[in-house]
DNA sequence: TGGAATGATGTTTTT
DNA sequence: CATCATTCCA
């Protein structure tokens, strides 16, 4: 097998290591995938069959190019019946067969976490419970961490440190929450996330024959990520490994970054308790990136005190040193950071696609979008409010989802009356309630023709039941039309389709082009489906369960060429060329929420390893003093992680960032900031004073040569933060434009800044009065 | 009942 | 500032 020259010693003995269990550490960019990828080739070509092996990934995306990869070694037609994908798609598929042993329809919906918070949500507001006590995200999260742990509804009221932490928290009813969640899920034959690990795990449980059935099926158990599996996951594998033992697991301590979903790395630690005479491997080498690079991260790092030790090294270039880069407005930094990669692309003929911008969050993509835009430069954002958050999407996949599965409450109630059938919202309470009474679904109330609800009166009955019609029609096509067919015939009936097409805003005419993507989609998949085994009749329900567990990093990346956007957990297994971390700031990274303990502080350090790993040439970080948060202007501290790396390795491209505090001044300073933001300004908003002054004072560290005027010079957009001067003060007498009203003139300003109020005369919409921090007018010249 | 307008509220990361 | 939820009016 000639494919294991490539690899150096360490990857070959762990690729080629057969029975038995066994453990890779493996250093960011040391090939952990490759030794993934060769060892199942390298099983398959000693005779393992391919469905017997079993390879959990963290990402759908990641099982699809392993397969590739697999399928460019041994052959497609073998690597395609591997058993690969992430552990909620993998098990969501044996649990749709093995449904009906827990009383569940082999159609049953997945909630994504929005329908199972709306639900929650639901309950309290039934509970009689203050929402104000009982947030929903909290209690969501509460339930989440429970079944992550595999302690049921009972078992959440009876465990007594859980019954005194909410106790203690003053939320002593989570558990009465947790009981009717996990009823009415049941009762709208509903699965969330955590459900699909926690319900195999019953299956396992209850089941012995289902665990003899799986655990002979799987001989080969691959798990790649491990530091990132939770409780649940980690006790599927262990049942499913236990009876051969030959289980392989992939990971890195060092890049254990999902601990708020309940990863725990104590799973590798237990590793050693549950297999003692595993072989471990360690991959050292790491073949990404610079020395530069290399050793700034192991310098962060070492800030850890909880770590398997290890050593990663490099024997790439020294390469250049970290880039520190210090701005004054969260918009500077965008600017910036698009120039620098416009100079690089034009001057030295960079691809795009080698650039990456990383952030904490995803609010913080904006201020990139914006420069990236000017600049004329092609990106591409992962994540964010993806496709399938859409509400015009939603609203089309609820309809497919009530056709598989009617009772799924949240599907019901999202398009029982959209588009509007005279269904309002009394009707729906009184459905509500009686769906409540007797403990059945919405559908169930509505179909049960014996015993017609009570309390609805004889119209809005047959509204709903003409509804319910309708929807049996299209689930009298589920199992016999290809689940496209059924697609384009529902978002055709339904009247979702028309309903969207006579909207002629913009807005409209994109929701309308969003579902005929969804449509498209379906069809791809149908087609795809199809020429995997033309004896397949994909259905829509199969269709329902792909979609559900997509990720964002799950596109299809056929626009290639474009800088990469992402939040640094999305970036996890990704490499770029070159690297820009952005929003190198206390609170934001660390995010204050981590704050707390020195554990969360730890994963966010983490975060940053992994952040700086994924760069194979330069690495830019950057920080901004003021940023636009929850619609106003703070200020901001450089990172504590900047800190962190050894001098060595760093580069302070402007001389002001050096090492600590830029604003260290005592409290004279700080008053004058506060003083500064109190001082009205004419847009009513402080940024704008603030950026002058800045700029001001401390002249461009480095011209912006490519910056154009996209105003043509005609209209000033009244941007507090364009931090270029050209902040215009607006007066009585002005013409300005308004992006609904139109064009208007400004009869009167009155009130202190941030409340500065304007009326305006609009020719076309009449007199209105607006404020000015909410209100977007520009200005024009005349 | 439906829609628009106004007001409150909130932001970490994701399967 | 953006979304959501509630409220108010037709």
């Amino acid at each position: 097998m000639e494919f294991l020259n490539e690899l150096n010693e360490a990857q070959r003995a762990a690729a080629t290591h057969v029975d038995g269990p066994m453990m890779v550490i493996a250093g960011a960019g040391s090939g952990k995938t490759r030794v993934l990828t060769y060892r199942i080739a390298y099983l398959i070509g000693r005779g393992v069959d391919p469905f017997s092996i079993l390879a959990l990934t963290f990402t759908n995306k990641a099982a699809r190019e392993m397969k590739e990869r697999i399928g460019k070694v041994i052959g497609d037609g073998e690597a395609k019946n591997i058993w690969m994908g992430t552990f909620h798609s993998v098990f969501a598929r044996i649990l749709r067969t093995e449904a009906e042993r827990i009383n569940y329809t082999r159609n049953f919906t997945i909630y994504d976490t929005a329908d199972s918070r709306s639900l929650i949500k639901d309950i309290i507001k039934g509970l009689n419970l203050d929402d104000k006590v009982y947030k929903p995200a909290s209690v969501q999260s509460r339930i989440s961490g429970a079944k992550n742990n595999l302690i049921d509804a009972a078992g959440y009221a009876e465990h007594p440190e859980i019954q005194s932490e909410d106790a203690q928290a003053g939320r002593p009813h989570i558990a009465t929450v947790y009981k009717h969640y996990e009823s009415r899920c049941f009762r709208a034959q509903a699965m969330d996330f955590d459900d699909l690990l926690f319900k195999m795990n019953i299956l396992l449980r209850d089941f012995p024959d289902l665990l003899y059935k799986y655990q002979t099926k799987f001989q080969y158990l691959m798990v790649d990520e491990y530091q990132d599996t939770n409780f649940a996951q980690y006790l599927i594998i262990k049942q499913l490994a236990a009876q051969r033992e030959n289980i392989c697991v992939v990971g890195d301590d060092a890049q254990s970054i999902y601990g708020f979903r309940g990863a725990n790395i104590e799973n590798i630690l237990n590793f050693k308790h549950d297999y003692p005479d595993f072989t471990l491997y360690k991959l050292e080498q790491n073949y990404r990136s610079t020395q530069a690079i290399v050793e700034a991260a192991n310098s962060v790092i070492a800030h850890n005190t909880n770590q398997i030790p290890k050593a990663v090294w490099t024997s790439n270039g020294e390469g250049k040193r970290i880039q520190i880069n210090r701005h004054y407005t969260d918009n500077e930094e965008g600017r910036h950071v698009a120039t620098r990669i416009f100079d690089m692309h034009h001057q030295h003929q960079v691809p795009f696609s080698d650039f990456a911008i990383l952030y904490r969050t995803n609010a913080q993509s904006r201020a990139f979008e914006e420069s990236l835009r000017k600049l004329n430069l092609p990106y591409r954002i992962y994540g964010g409010t993806s496709f399938y958050q859409r509400k015009e999407i939603k609203d089309l996949i609820a309809y497919f989802r009530l056709v598989a599965n009617p009772r799924d409450d949240e599907a019901f109630k999202r398009v029982v009356n959209y588009p509007a059938r005279g269904i309002g919202k009394s009707t729906m309470d009184k459905l509500i309630v009686e769906a409540a009474e007797r403990n059945i679904a919405l559908w169930d109330v509505v179909m049960d023709e014996a015993m017609p609800p009570t309390a609805l009166g004889g119209a809005p009955l047959r509204k709903l039941r003409d509804f319910a019609g309708m929807i049996r029609r299209f689930m009298a096509e589920l199992d016999r039309k290809a689940a496209d067919e059924l697609a384009l015939e529902i978002a055709k009936h339904s009247g979702l389709v028309s309903e969207l097409y006579r909207d002629k805003t913009p807005e409209g005419v994109a929701r309308y082009d969003n579902i005929q993507e969804l449509l498209n989609g379906v069809q791809a998949f149908s087609e795809q489906a199809r020429e995997t085994d033309p004896e397949a009749r994909p259905t829509l329900s199969d269709f329902l369960l792909d979609v559900a567990l997509l990720t964002d990093a799950d596109q299809d990346d056929d626009d290639l060429n474009k800088i990469a956007m992402m939040t640094i957990h999305a970036a996890k297994g990704l490499e770029f060329k070159h690297v820009h971390i952005v929003g190198m700031e206390e609170n934001l990274f660390p995010s204050q929420m981590a704050m707390q303990s020195r554990a969360d502080l730890e994963e966010e350090r983490r975060l940053f390893y992994v952040a700086l790993t994924r760069a194979e040439e330069t690495c830019a970080l950057s920080f901004a003093q003021t940023r636009y948060r929850f619609g106003q202007v703070i200020t901001a501290e450089p990172s504590r992680f900047i800190d962190e790396i050894d001098e060595r390795y760093v580069e302070y491209s402007n001389a002001k960032a050096a090492r600590p505090t830029p604003f260290a001044g005592g409290p004279s300073f700080d008053q004058a900031r506060k003083q500064w933001k109190q001082m009205p300004s004419a847009d009513g908003n402080n940024a704008s004073a603030f950026g002058r002054l800045a700029e001001k004072a401390a002249p461009k560290a480095d011209p912006k040569p490519f910056r154009r005027s996209s105003t043509g010079g005609k209209l000033q957009r009244v941007d507090p933060n364009a931090g270029d001067g050209s902040v215009t003060e607006l007066a009585e007498g002005h013409v300005v434009t308004h992006e609904r009203f139109g064009r208007g003139k400004i009869v009167k300003l009155e009130g202190t800044a941030p409340n500065t109020k304007a009326t305006v005369f609009f020719p076309e919409a009449g007199t209105k009065q607006l404020l000015l921090k909410f209100a977007k007018l520009t200005r024009i010249d005349e």
